[in-house]
DNA sequence: ATTGTAATGTTGCAGTTGCAACATTTTAAT
DNA sequence: ATTAAAATGTTGCAACTGCAACATTACAAT
């Protein structure tokens, strides 16, 4: 994953931040960050820290449906958020550069280098969301969770190139994932287990089929 | 929706394209342009016309999952295609420019304004794009054909803010957006008319609730 | 106006899923 | 090592959905 200030010099980022008039914000663990997602116009950055975007689900659980890490850019239109129902909780203690979309797009000193990099970088971490949120419709409209679950693997297999898959969340947010109720998806596993389809240890799933 | 070429002089925009060795290709009606797909470092721009990204469902029936117009950008990462089942059809003569992926990003004349003012504009069609895959993934993870619906209603009612709602599309490619069966969504319609939630004339629906 | 085709609407039924409730196992904290 | 909490596994059942088959309506071409 791309940083957002890849290639661009420590005193050019130093600038880049002030013209942007960026607000850099501190966090300490497990606090919400939920009023960045408030105004549309604003993008904000991860320096450094990690992020959980959580959704109550009808039982009252708490589901994560997106983790963002150092280097992550998230805004209320690129990272999807109910404002009902989500928060948006640091997982240690974090640090944000916040920026207004429109002083990005309007940068008074566009001819610089480094703006132009940064766009780029931009255009660049963009592009990988929108092949992520790709992956993921592909997988949500197989309209059985046996088949959703063949999808993920498949998305895996490929990602990884090995009939090894390390499931890089647990089995509760993988069923928040594939959007399929837990127990549901514990059930077609275990099926899918007995007829030899796959073997399961701990967090690593081995595809035993093709 | 932005244009890739929005706020560049049509002298700078032969300059940019040369640059970008970008080939301009012409294709008549109900041609494939599949091949465009083939190459994950291709990325391709619609000057003019339409395009039909369409995917074989298990009955053998053709679903339309996403139409391309005018000023959209596409390639095998932003634009998702399953190479076994999908193809992509113009619907009218089309004009398409393709280019490298590599060659955007290691742009030589780089401190050119017009190549920046593209970048710029390639970002914003992305963060759109993003939005739009978003809005799907909040109704896909829906778990019944009411609450997809409902949800889908939800975001036209506030795009559009109004109670009447245009479909863009007809009730086969609803199904298909919804990733439901499409007599199973038919049925469920119904039942929302029964009860008086909406009414339906035509391609309008009317949300009678709240 | 007629005809053929595509879209939409309807329904029975079997298969799948969500939900609830609970059992078992794993993990983390002390 | 003990304990509490979280995660995982299991199962019955009601509800929902996909599928198939067919009826009706809308649309387009001649």
């Amino acid at each position: 994953m791309v940083d957002i200030f890849e290639g661009i010099s420590s005193k050019n980022k130093g600038k880049l931040l002030r013209l942007l008039r960026v607000d850099t914000l501190h966090y300490k663990k497990n606090e919400s960050i939920i009023r960045l997602f408030n105004d549309d116009d604003i993008i904000s950055f991860i320096v450094k820290g990690k992020v959980k975007i959580t959704m109550n689900n009808i039982n009252g659980n708490e589901i994560i449906t997106e983790t963002l890490d150092d280097g992550d850019i998230f805004s209320s239109s690129i990272t999807y958020i109910d404002k009902e129902e989500s928060d948006a909780i640091t997982e240690e203690d974090t640090e944000i550069v916040s920026m207004n979309y429109n002083d990005i797009i309007n940068f008074k000193d566009n001819k610089k280098d480094y703006y132009n990099t940064f766009i780029k970088n931009l255009f660049i971490i963009m592009t990988d969301k929108i092949a992520i949120r790709n992956e993921r419709i592909q997988i949500l409209t197989k309209k059985t969770i046996r088949n959703k679950l063949l999808a993920y693997f498949e998305m895996m297999r490929k990602k990884n190139n090995s009939v090894n898959i390390y499931l890089p969340f647990n089995f509760i947010d993988l069923a928040a994932y594939l959007s399929v109720d837990r127990s549901a998806m514990s059930r077609e596993l275990s099926y899918l287990k007995e007829e030899g389809f796959i073997k399961i240890t701990g967090k690593r799933i081995t595809l035993l089929y093709k």
